[in-house]
Parts: structure tokens; C-alpha cells; sequence
DNA sequence: GCCTGTTTAAGTTTTT
DNA sequence: AAAAACTTAAACAGGC
């Protein structure tokens, strides 16, 4: 069946989701990142099916945007003033949707969080290094540090996604309606480089594009338990070493007590010490990458 | 008062 | 049939 063009939907429901349509609208903007009010614009600027009923499909949309961990809020900048916070799309949730039906996806994208039961001292630590990163935003003292250290230290090479990971095709309204968009090229990905109160924080790679250097504060909208999902999603591609993954010792850890089982792709994980005050969040590595690789 | 955001609950649809 | 994903409704809080 060929793909609908642009607007051909007419009056009637599109094919996709809430958590579709909005990570199309977000997908879609240059900076990866969008108010809630130009996701709705974008909705119903391509769907006509949603200029009706707003207040029904933007109620959900944003039940949507909170419930799902897929989204995640991304405070404003000072210089940028306006309603609400910039949603962007979780970097780890490339893999969401599969075999290109973004009606449905085969299953809903948790945080590592989310998953499994952190111990609470470890929770804990999480939160404030998230509390701080927000506070680091409001003060607007990460936008310096980090334009710093992008332009003087460049930590990582620039990551090239391998067309197994996230999307498999730029998830953009145009490559999922337009009927002859071969070529899409993926617009150029930066590696987000760590935040400097994050010692130890491996850049996330194998994401596309929900995250780059162009969000006002790129390290703060970083989830806070980003560093635990690497330690819990590295990825096929990361283990089949296409990403340039920095080795480090783990100190987080799956042996703690009530703690679900982890996936047997992962490496083993190991829990060291007391709860970790927060500037000494240190995710590290001690599993080698010589992991068998699942392809 | 409106907008944004969170949460709970219940119903519907699709997949396994 | 059961489970999971998704939709819808609604209550509520906070900020402007």
C-alpha cells in the first residue's frame, strides 16, 4: 500500500499514536525539542483529524508526554521565555517503535528506573543529581561550561550511528508520510559530552537525534538516570563495539538485595559502598565490551 | 481563568 | 484469553 502524502488523511484518525505523533513533532524540530504548545500545532498542521476536539486528544497528548518516560521535560533558558518546559525525546528510546508501524510499538519504553527497583540510597543520589542539573539549568552556569568544554576538550569523537541503532529511519513526519523520501539524510548527530558535576558520566551514544549540543542546557536534559540506563541498556551496539564507549569500573549494581533480575544481555553490574553522594556519581565500567554481540 | 503538567482510573484495541 | 499498549476522562496543582 503506498504511504499517504502529506494531508491526505483527511478528516479521518491517523494510524498513530499519541507517543507517535508527538515524537514525529518533535523529531521534526531543528533543536529536537518542542513546547507543548508546537507539538499540538504540529499535530494538527499535518493531521486535520486533530483541529477537532482539542481539548480531548491534547488532554491525552499530554497525559502521554508525562506518563511515558519516552519524554522527557526540558527546562526553558532564561533568554528563552515563554509557557512550560521544551519536551524532547528520552535518548534511549530509539528502538521504540520497530518495522515501521508507529501505530503500536511492541513494547512501551521504561527507564532503567522504571524497571527495576533501585535501592533507595541509589535512587536517592539519582534524584539530586537531577535536582542539581535543574538548579545548574535555572542558574544558567551549565550553558558556559559546557560551551567550554565542547569548543576546548572535545571528550568523544562524534558519533556516527550504525544504521542498525534507534530509528530506523529518521523518525520525521516526512519519511513516515511523504511517498518518495529515499534519501532521507539524518541530520548531523553530536555526542552529548558529560556534565562536569557527572564524573565518570559516559556520553550516550546510539541515539539519534533527541539529544544534541543545540538544547540549551545539553547536559541537564540529560536524565538523571541516564548513566544507570548505560550501565542497564548497553546496547547491542555499543557491546558490538561500534560505539566509542569509555571504559570505567561499575559501581551500581544488581546486588542489591530485591532487585530484579537483569537481562542476560547485560554485563554484570556490582553494587560497592555506601549510598554515593551525589558529586560522586560514578557510573563505571568494570565488565569488559567483549560481550558476545546479538546481532 | 487558562495553560501546563501529573496522576489515577477505566475502557478499548492489539498482540502474544 | 490474557497481557500489554493505547485512549479517554477527570481531578488537581502550580504558574502566569
Amino acid at each position: 500500500m503506498p504511504r499517504p502524502g502529506r494531508h491526505s488523511y483527511s478528516d479521518q484518525k491517523p494510524p498513530y499514536s499519541y507517543i507517535a505523533l508527538t515524537a514525529m513533532a518533535i523529531q521534526s524540530s531543528g533543536e529536537k525539542m518542542l513546547p507543548l504548545s508546537d507539538i499540538y500545532k504540529f499535530i494538527m498542521d499535518r493531521f486535520p483529524f486533530y483541529r477537532d476536539n482539542t481539548q480531548r486528544w491534547q488532554n491525552s497528548l499530554r497525559h502521554n508526554l508525562s506518563f511515558n518516560d519516552c519524554f522527557i521535560k526540558i527546562p526553558r533558558r532564561p533568554d528563552r521565555p515563554g509557557k512550560g518546559s521544551y519536551w524532547a525525546l528520552h535518548p534511549m528510546c530509539g528502538d521504540m517503535f520497530e518495522n515501521g508501524s508507529f501505530l503500536r510499538r511492541r513494547k512501551r519504553f521504561k527507564t532503567l528506573r522504571a524497571q527495576i527497583s533501585l535501592p533507595e540510597s541509589v535512587r536517592q543520589s539519582l534524584d539530586q543529581a537531577h535536582a542539581y542539573l535543574q538548579h545548574q539549568a535555572k542558574i544558567g552556569l551549565q550553558a558556559q561550561s559546557m560551551s567550554q568544554s565542547i569548543t576546548q576538550t572535545p571528550r568523544y569523537q562524534p558519533y556516527t550511528p550504525p544504521t542498525s541503532t534507534a530509528f530506523k529511519q529518521p523518525f520525521t513526519i516526512e519519511n513516515i508520510i511523504a511517498p518518495d523520501n529515499k534519501n532521507s539524510a539524518a541530520s548531523p548527530r553530536v555526542q552529548m559530552l558529560p556534565h562536569p558535576s557527572l564524573t565518570g558520566y559516559t556520553a550516550l551514544p546510539g541515539f539519534p537525534n533527541s539529544l544534541s549540543l543545540r538544547h540549551p542546557f545539553a547536559g541537564t536534559s540529560l536524565h538523571p538516570d541516564i548513566s544507570a540506563m548505560n550501565l542497564g541498556h548497553l546496547s547491542r551496539d555499543i557491546l558490538a563495539g561500534h560505539v566509542p564507549i569509555k571504559p570505567m569500573p561499575l559501581t551500581l549494581s544488581n546486588q542489591t538485595r530485591g532487585v530484579a533480575p537483569l537481562p542476560t544481555s547485560l554485563p554484570a553490574l556490582s553494587l560497592a559502598g555506601p549510598p554515593l553522594p551525589m558529586t560522586s556519581l560514578n557510573f563505571t565500567q568494570t565488565s569488559t565490551l567483549t560481550t558476545p554481540v546479538l546481532r
